[in-house]
RNA sequence: GCGGGAGUGGUGUAACGGCAGCCACGCCAGACUUAGGAUCUGGUGCCUUCGGGCGUGGGGGUUCGACUCCCCCCUCCCGCACCA
């Protein structure tokens, strides 16, 4: 298999070009070839120590495994630019680079194909989202081919494969069918938890049962809901995401902090709807503490703990009795969460978020007399003030908030609270600054130390109390720093004078002695919203027996024998949309049309009967979360993956450790969506036995962006940036001056530059050299199409070095190198190495620069290279630029594929110089350079310094105080 | 507002606390050329009276010695943002 992948370029034998020079014509020749005979090999295919993709393995048994992923592209239909490729070729010299250092390697790559993206275009273009996704998937496979990247294709799925999202199905039932035991703090099987119910040996969860009923006493109906209460995946009705605009309801993760869908900046409205739900919070703890055994970059590990939000505090009861009302109702009690127990004798009223469920019982029928005006907003009663403010509070989006500045608004509810260590009366309202399902709900204003809540009760008139003592010279509202307590006693418990800490223990202990409270953690994290109302996403396995009025609304899991539920083929698959701003439309899911596939007649093990099928689809993320596990075996179709697989590419290597892959390459974008998601289910599936890793990813790190130039013209229109030209700093086109900016690259910026365009233009290989040498991988860059060039010329003249421009053969000799050569080579070696293992590439790229720039002088001319230089060489820019590499080493007289040539080990005799060149400094400002043997001792250094005239004469006269010597670096005298 | 990261030549970048600017783009000069977006060679931080002086955002500090460690400030980027 060793023929001469290509032939000379003809056309460019009379143009004065030696025949055999590295030309873009001869580099596109060589790499097409050498792609064509890697997959004709089967070069890449990576062996599995076990099933139908094993052959081979012997081959590598005893290699350390190493799993090498990218977070795998949707394939939109506006293909790639520059800035995509990055952390592919990231991810593929540094597999190239393992494989070669003899470790079994999985390279695997795939698509996310399901989502609006792939449906909104499906839908502009008018084709089924199926036909269009696949021609795109087509397209980006046939880019990554050509870029040379040595992914094992025989692994290679897209998430809207059915054989893929059969098993998506799969795990949401075994997500269905688990609760989470707050004692193992893990999820278990739902069998168990109705074993133990039914035992009695466990109580039903707070709020899974109707008030005042036990389990034994409910009908089976009743315990089917309280089941289902307890569910990892639940159906619930709470206020949520809707987006009119994009016609679907969106996850918390999905929506920007201005109130918008990430995706289409369609504004966002929060009603209560019953939606499918994954209960993530039960891993709040989980997810946070083990983001300590990953190898993250911390910044990426601070959003996750921020989006986690823990904090600790207390709840406190306080209770409610209603001014004027008829009934009685003092024995009601409004819980908050508070951080700050210790200001506890500074609370002067309480606030409800406006949706508390408690808001309906606590509202007084009359105001009392003298009621302060700004606590009604002008209404005639409690309840019409508060069913105003509450319709209000629901049609106003997070923008609108925004834009009304946060000024505080609330109402009375005619009510008032007793604060349990004064013993003083506190109205309760209801205001939007206090927000549902964070903490209670519902919190306790001290205006003295909270500065929202001293907004509000200035706009309400409402009184302060300070218990921390500010500075004398504090002048402003809320304080907030910190403080000896003051106003804080009473004839059970006094906290003047305490720190925080101390007050907070000591008013805790208080709240626990006197059954008014206790210390509790709580987490911004919500529960994940998991449907959507869209037609391209996985269909739910879920099925409701409309039969039965009583239990119709209750989800019933499709048998595992009837996976894959299939996403019908419909005539009409766009999304029902409204008006941005159509806060009163409802969703209505597409699938919900397919009336011949929504109703469906099962045997679910009581006869054949008619059921209806769930509607909604699965948000996109949803194939995601998974797919590491399916590229270990993507044709199994007996179980989600082997165990034995499991273990081997992904299972813990030590007690203790968290297993996963190791090395995980993508976008910051996804910090707090897919890798939150996707640790979630990893961790579901690890509780319920099935992988033995407890995280998906052990180490992460993130590719920077390429961004470029644009230009834009007088009128503010973008010039095409290839044609701008640079006059002594002064940008032109046309001759006009242009104006330039600096950031993403698009085709509607004009400065759209294709990875097709540069390897029609140098090749793929100096396309791969020239992104991997402009800076460390984690670094954003600037895309520079006329540096491009320098990665040219340095693989011509490693071409040069190893190949004769005139005959094509490789102009070595079995000749010793020089002494000099031997250390650049080795140096190089060991700089390789080491860039490679650490992801900077950068330095890679230059140290193999200066071993060729010194060959280049060594070697030039006539004179043939060592073949023990230029073999190194070759196998050193193998993982950067794999074709040309390849195609050297083959005319170098090798015939198999360099792909799994041992990676040169430098040798540690060259890594040390005899003699070596230190710095002489006076007073740490360098004067001269002398030449010491590198294992001289400090007395020898200095005397060779001071055997240099410039530093004689320097010394001459002074008085030298202080001789600092560091073997093999430098000599500094220290004059007095 | 809170939290994080980063500031080095014209540009991308490099430097175990030890010679600041490796390597490359660009630029300048030379060689070979009918020609060059080819190739090769040399130069290229700033100032300079050619001795040297000054330089890693600014100011302090630790150290024989600081791009690197500590403190304060400035600027830019990113994340979060009424989270009690």
């Amino acid at each position: 298999m060793s023929q001469p992948a290509t032939q000379p370029n003809p056309e460019q034998t009379t143009d004065g070009v030696p025949p055999h020079r590295y030309t873009p014509a001869l580099a596109q020749s060589i790499e097409l070839a050498w792609e064509d005979r890697w997959e004709r090999e089967g070069t890449f295919h990576t062996p599995n120590p076990t099933g139908r993709l094993s052959a081979g393995f012997e081959r590598v048994a005893d290699r350390p495994k190493a799993f090498v992923m990218d977070m795998f592209p949707y394939p939109s239909g506006t293909g790639l630019h520059v800035g995509h490729p990055l952390g592919y070729l990231g991810t593929d010299v540094t597999s190239r680079f393992l494989r070669m250092d003899g470790r079994n390697v999985l390279h695997p790559m795939g698509y996310d194909a399901f989502g609006l993206p792939a449906e909104q275009y499906a839908v502009q273009t008018g084709q089924h989202p199926r036909v269009t996704t696949e021609a795109n998937i087509v397209a980006i496979a046939a880019q990554l081919r050509r870029l040379g990247v040595d992914h094992d294709t025989r692994r290679t799925f897209a998430t809207i494969d059915p054989g893929y999202y059969r098993w998506t199905q799969w795990i949401f039932e075994q997500i269905f069918q688990a609760w989470f035991d707050p004692d193992a703090g893990k999820a278990r099987p739902i069998a168990e938890l109705v074993a133990e119910l039914d035992a009695g040996t466990r109580e039903p969860a707070a709020g899974t049962v109707p008030p005042g009923r036990t389990w034994p006493e409910l009908s089976a109906v009743e315990r089917r809901r309280a089941i289902d209460a307890h569910r990892l995946a639940y159906r619930h009705e709470a206020p949520v995401n809707w987006c009119p605009g994009l016609g679907t309801v969106l996850s918390n993760e999905e929506v920007t902090a201005d109130g918008r869908s990430e995706r289409g900046n369609f504004p966002v409205f929060r009603r209560p709807l019953t939606q499918w739900m994954m209960r993530i919070t039960a891993y709040a703890e989980r997810l946070l503490s083990d983001l300590d055994r990953l190898d993250w970059p911390e910044s990426l590990k601070l959003m996750q703990r921020n989006w986690i939000g823990r904090s600790t505090g207390s709840r406190i009861r306080f209770s409610v009795g209603a001014v004027g009302r008829a009934d009685d109702a003092a024995n009601e009690d409004v819980e908050v969460f508070t951080t700050r127990p210790d200001t506890l004798f500074g609370a002067t009223y309480l606030v409800l978020a406006p949706e508390h469920p408690l808001v309906e019982t606590l509202t007084a029928a009359h105001w009392p007399d003298a009621v302060d005006p700004r606590w009604t907003s002008g209404a005639a009663t409690p309840v019409e003030a508060v069913a105003a403010y509450q319709r209000q509070a629901s049609r106003r989006s997070e923008l609108d908030r925004q834009a009304e500045g946060r000024e505080k608004t609330g109402v009375w509810l005619g009510t008032t609270a007793v604060n349990p260590l004064t013993g003083r009366d506190l109205p309760v309202f209801i205001a939007d600054y206090v927000l549902t399902g964070y903490g209670t709900g519902a919190i306790m204003a001290v205006p003295g130390e909270d500065s929202r809540d001293w907004e509000f009760a200035q706009t309400f008139g409402l009184p302060v109390v300070r218990t921390v003592q500010p500075p004398a010279d504090f002048s402003g509202g809320a304080y907030t720093g910190a403080g000896p307590m003051i106003n804080s006693s009473n004839e059970q418990l006094s906290l003047d004078g305490l720190d925080k800490a101390a007050a907070i223990s000591a008013v805790t202990e208080w709240l626990v002695a006197s059954g008014h409270g206790e210390a509790t953690t709580t987490y911004k994290l919500r529960d994940w919203l998991f449907s959507r109302q869209r037609y391209w996403g996985e269909p739910f396995p879920i099925v409701y027996d409309t039969t039965d009025p009583e239990a119709a609304d209750l989800p019933i899991a499709v048998p595992e024998s009837m996976l894959p539920v299939l996403l019908p083929e419909v005539d009409d698959y766009s999304p029902k949309t409204f008006a941005d701003d159509d806060d009163t439309s409802l969703p209505e899911p597409p699938l919900s049309r397919a009336t011949d596939w929504t109703t469906v007649t099962l045997d679910l093990g009581d006869g054949p009967r008619q059921y209806r099928r769930e509607t909604n689809t699965m948000p996109n993320w949803a194939g995601s979360c998974w797919y590491h596990l399916r590229y270990l075996d993507p044709d199994d179709d007996q179980r989600l993956v082997d165990p034995e697989l499991e273990r081997y590419w992904l299972g813990p290597r030590r007690p203790g450790d968290v297993g996963g892959v190791d090395l995980y390459v993508g976008g910051v974008e996804h910090a707090v969506l897919h890798l939150l998601y996707a640790r979630f289910w990893h961790k579901v599936l690890f509780d319920l036995g099935h992988v033995s890793s407890e995280e998906p990813f052990r180490r992460l790190v993130n590719q920077g962006y390429i961004s470029a130039f644009a230009y834009t013209d007088a009128r503010g229109f973008y010039v095409p940036a290839a044609e701008v030209v640079e006059r002594d700093g002064q940008f032109f086109h046309d001759g006009e001056p242009v104006t330039r900016e600096y950031g993403k690259i698009g085709k509607s910026l004009k400065n759209m530059v294709t990875p097709d365009e540069m390897i029609e233009a140098f090749g793929a290989d100096t396309f791969r050299v020239y992104e991997m040498s402009t800076g460390p991988l984690e670094q954003s860059r600037p895309w520079e199409t006329k540096a491009v060039v320098g990665s040219q010329r340095l693989l011509q003249r490693i071409w040069r070095v190893v190949v004769d421009e005139e005959t094509g053969a490789a102009r070595v000799a079995d000749i010793e190198p020089d002494d000099g050569t031997c250390r650049v080579l080795h140096r190089t070696i060991e700089a390789v190495r080491d860039g490679m293992g650490t992801l900077r590439f950068n330095i890679a790229v230059a140290r193999i620069t200066e071993l060729t720039n010194h060959l280049t002088q060594a070697y030039g001319g006539g004179s043939a290279v060592p073949r023990s230089v230029a073999e190194p060489l070759v196998l050193l820019l193998a993982p950067l630029a794999p074709h040309v590499a390849e195609e050297m080493w083959s005319r170098l007289g090798h015939p198999d594929s360099l792909a799994w040539a041992p990676f040169p080990v430098a040798d540690q005799r060259w890594l040390v110089d005899e003699t070596v060149e230190v710095a002489v400094q006076v007073n740490g400002k360098v004067r001269a350079q002398v030449s010491v043997a590198a294992d001289a001792d400090p007395a020898a250094m200095e005397a060779a310094a001071r055997g240099d005239e410039r530093i004689a004469a320097h010394l001459d006269g002074a008085t030298v105080r202080r001789v600092v010597a560091v073997p093999g670096r430098l000599v500094n005298f220290v004059l007095g």
